[in-house]
DNA sequence: TGACATTATACGGGTAATCGTATATACATT
DNA sequence: AATGTATATACGATTACCCGTATAATGTCA
């Protein structure tokens, strides 16, 4: 999964922490941080620091990773 | 490439801007950043914002990415 | 509807990121 | 050695993250 500003990485870690049945206070307490933190970066209200975007990462069980952008390919749907 | 604190990141950052033979204050222009920061986040010395991380990333032509963590491999030289 | 659980928002305070700018240090080349 | 280039560091100012805490808003379910 490709992130590209706030709101994708919110939308990324919501998704993946309702997928593990955990509420926010839940993953607050496993990455260390307070559930209004959780709830404003699910919203992408904030850009969050690079350590506080790893913890809630590994409490998730994933891992940020750096890849070459992909190329545009070919859309069928945009002709 | 996984990612797991600052230091990692500088040293992508670093090693990906060496390979496309840009200087410090090109990427930083290249990102709207001053070159101070990008030295600072090449030595790993501070965690930078996640849209920050974002935009060196993308003034390199690279993306972040959220994988699910990877098992331990069997690792030999443990035994 | 009422009670409970979950999420979103608020406030003040502390700290760190980022800025502009300037300079110091290190590196390379002649 | 001297000059030019690149990187690292410094400084004060501004912005924003993150905290603890509390509460408002929303959702759920009997």
């Amino acid at each position: 999964m490709t992130i590209r500003n706030n709101k994708e990485f919110g939308e990324v870690v919501r998704i993946a922490r309702q997928k593990q049945k955990l509420r926010q206070v839940d993953l607050a307490r496993k990455a260390s941080v307070r559930q209004a933190l959780i709830s404003e970066i699910e919203n992408g209200a904030i850009s969050a620091k690079l350590d506080t975007v790893i913890k809630i990462l590994a409490a998730l069980d994933m891992d940020l990773s750096i890849v070459p952008r992909k190329k545009a390919e070919f859309d069928p749907t945009e002709y």
